[in-house]
Formats: C-alpha cells, sequence, structure tokens
DNA sequence: CAATCGGTTTGACTTAAGTCAAGAAGCATT
DNA sequence: AATGCTTCTTGACTTAAGTCAAACCGATTG
C-alpha cells in the first residue's frame, strides 16, 4: 500500500529528484482518494485546502459559464497535478474537476504540504517550474483565443499531438471530440465542420478517434497563418 | 543608490516579509536598468537569463500574430515582476515586453536569483503564490475569451476597475482604448461601438478617459449574463 | 435483434464581431 | 493658431462561427 504511493510519487515529475527521505515524508502526509466516473473532485469556488495529483484514469478541469456551456482548461493525465493554485494563493479552487472515469488520486493537504516544501528548495524549484509550465500553457491558449481562429487552433493541437505520440504520420484523438472542441473554445458543430473541410482540402483523414496527416507542410502554415492555403 | 534598491525591494509584494539579511543578499544581485518609452524589454523567444520588476513606469507584455495583431497579456506596475517564467522553466521569454513609458526596471538574473531563493523558503512561498495569482488571472481570461462576449468582457473589466480604484461610481482608464480592446481580445473599432451602446443603455458616461457608473447592478448583470437587459 | 444513448454530422439560419475606409477629436510641437 | 501626430468614432459591408433542429452512427444493453 505505502509502497503503491512511493512508487507513484516517484514516477510524478514534480517529485523528480527528491531523495528517499524527503519521498518519505511526501508519502506519509499522501492521502488515497477514488473517484468514479463523472464524478466531481472539487467545483470552483469550493475551499481548497490542498491539490491533487492523478494515479490513474483521468480528470477534466473546466470552466463554466452562467449558460451551462463549459470550457476546459485542461485534462489531467496521470501523473500530473492540479488544484496546486488553491494551495499557494486563494483559499478557494479556481475552476472545476471531474473525474473522466474510475479515477485514483493522491491529495495533499496544504498545511501539510506546506510544512514539507518549506523545507526543500529541490521540491520548491520543481513546484515553480511547473507553475511557469502551465503559465506558458495558458499565454499559448489565451494568444490562440484571441489571435486564430477556429481551423488555425485545431491545426495546432494537431500538430500538437503529432509530438505528443511522437508520430507525424498517424495520431489518436485521447479525447471525444466535444471535448476538443472545448478546448480549443468552440462546440461540436464547428469542429466537425473544420475537420470535414481538412478532409476536403487532403490535410487529413479522419476515421473515428484516428487521424491521418496527409500534408503536415499545409497544416503548419495553416496553424502559422489561420488561412487554408488558397481560399 | 543601494539605499533606493532596498526601499524599491521591500515595497514589492514579491519580497514582502523577508527580513533585511535576505533584503541585503537581494539587492546585491539587483541590477538597475532603464528603458525608453517604446523600446522593448524582451522578445519572445529570446533567452531569458532572468526576470525583471518594474521600479517606476509601465511595462506592457504581450503576444503578436503573424498578421501583427497583438493581445496584451498583462500591464505591469511599479512593484510588479515580470518575465519568471524563463527562469524556472523555460530558457526563452513566452511574450514580448515593452516599456510604455520612460521605466526603469530591475534585473534579477536566473542564477544568482535561483541561489537566493533556494535558501529562503520564505520567499519561495511568496514567489509560489504570485506565479498562481498569475495562474488564476489567466484562467479566468481564457474564460472571459472562450465562453463571454465582448460586451460581458468589458463590463467585467470596468467592474474590476471599480474595485481596483475603490469607486463604485467614477472610474479612469489608465491605458489608451486601444490598448484596452487588446487586452479584452477585440479590436478598438468593437470596443468603441460597445462604449456608444452602453451609453445609449444609461449603464454608463463615458468622457475621454474618464467613465461615470450610471447603472452598477446592470453592468453586473451584463457581466454575468452577456446580455443588456431587454435586448 | 430492436432499442437506446452518447457522440457526431449536416443543413438552414442568425448574429457577433471583424474589415475597410473616412472622418473627428485630442494633444503635443512648432 | 496652425501643423502634424495618434487615438477614437462611425458607417457600410463581410465573414466566422454560433444556434436550432434533425438525422446518423456505433456501442452497449435489455
Amino acid at each position: 500500500m505505502m509502497d503503491k504511493i512511493l512508487e507513484t510519487l516517484s514516477k510524478t515529475p514534480l517529485f523528480q529528484g527528491l531523495d528517499k527521505a524527503h519521498l518519505d515524508k511526501l508519502a506519509a502526509i499522501t492521502i488515497p482518494k477514488e473517484f468514479s466516473k463523472g464524478s466531481m473532485v472539487f467545483f470552483e469556488g469550493d475551499e481548497g485546502n490542498g491539490f491533487y495529483t492523478v494515479c490513474s484514469g483521468r480528470v477534466k478541469v473546466f470552466k463554466n459559464s452562467s449558460e451551462g456551456k463549459e470550457k476546459i482548461l485542461h485534462i489531467i493525465e496521470p501523473g500530473q497535478p492540479f488544484g496546486e493554485v488553491a494551495v499557494f494563493s486563494g483559499k478557494s479552487f479556481p475552476a472545476n474537476a471531474e473525474a473522466l472515469m474510475q479515477t485514483s488520486l493522491l491529495f495533499f493537504s496544504r498545511q501539510e504540504f506546506i510544512r514539507v516544501i518549506s523545507d526543500n528548495p529541490s521540491l520548491s524549484l520543481n513546484m515553480m517550474a511547473l507553475l511557469t509550465q502551465r503559465l506558458k500553457q495558458f499565454a499559448d491558449q489565451i494568444e490562440n483565443l484571441s489571435l486564430k481562429e477556429v481551423p488555425a487552433r485545431l491545426a495546432h493541437y494537431l500538430l500538437y499531438l503529432t509530438e505528443e505520440q511522437q508520430s507525424s504520420e498517424n495520431i489518436r484523438l485521447t479525447i471525444t471530440k466535444g471535448q476538443l472542441a472545448s478546448m480549443l473554445g468552440t462546440i461540436p458543430e464547428t469542429l466537425s465542420r473544420i475537420l470535414a473541410k481538412m478532409q476536403t482540402q487532403k490535410l487529413i483523414e479522419v476515421n473515428g478517434k484516428q487521424i491521418v496527416i496527409s500534408n503536415l507542410e499545409e497544416l503548419e502554415y495553416l496553424a502559422e497563418s489561420g488561412r487554408f492555403n488558397g481560399d
């Protein structure tokens, strides 16, 4: 049991490079929690007494509007933390988090974690690296949302997937198209139409969640310029 | 000279609560730099060997698109730091920074700063608080950009100004309307039209940079719902 | 093997907001 | 006061993307 936790911690990038003693301290304050598909880990505005890391499963972090529309901020994969904002500044979570499937999480309480991190420059630096990475991602999202149109945002995301999956030929969507639409700041109908257009323009071939990149250069051009070449 | 720096440091929220010894250490690694109006502090992609805090003046942090449009991410006021992302994760700055007027900055080199912060839990926690505040701001911006329309975003900003300036009656734009448009993710023409509409709807009265809030409740409703009441 | 359900697609239509172009208003400087 | 600036406003027009509604598909499940 404790072994399982230690193993998970040691695989979490945030805790990389820590020595055994510190990992043990962390393991001691770790609280495992289970969430079933569709259940909420926390709501925006909830008092946040700590943060989580994903052990197995997947968590959707999102905001929603008064009319019930939602914007997915990120999908958290195993090994990644979320909810850290509540630990260091606000007392409350700035967004909602929902398990997308049966998910096991590790919970770190703010007080205990701050005690551990205060005595641990290496962990502090890891945490700051993580937070600044997130800032960069968000800055890119803001740039895309305000400066680029949906086709360019989608192209950008597909290119990101090629890196992620180390294949410039064949990629696989790891989320539903509806969720992808939400991440890109649009709606399923629009996404569907643009995927269709990318196909008629021979940039890609879509088969369910499987996507073949037929014309990488054009896709890169689209991501950059926002225009389908010749239209 | 050194006194001036120490005084500035002690007024910077990031360095709040540090004891004299640590402030001295910081002052020792501080490098003052001057920028004239319109000059660039750094460009997106530049190698970032440290970060800055604003001593006096003002700095615009922004991204720009291939077509030359720009999105202002934030306007940095005296006492605030910027460029921290480059210190802790990427080696490069994720956005551009330009002095909006004659501006004096303090520069902290990455290596030296990491040395100081490693030995200073209090400063670490301050830094993490700062970074998470930024994350929260960005998350809100993303929410606004993808879930709300321009009128709601503008209303939201005006309400923010009432808090900032501690007046629910009379506020003053501290940036040009063009810059405001860019911060809201729109263009000056659109901003101008919406301000005009807010006036005909008796929500506000605009007089140059001076704005009188005539109907706070309606403005709050607009920020929340995105709709002008009754239309 | 229907029946059902989430996810996806398509079509017809509406609308928010961008583009382009021309003035108008502010301001600083001579 | 006249000149150039930049900033802001307004109008006519275009366009990207959202809404609403219907149908479709694929995968369970009774």
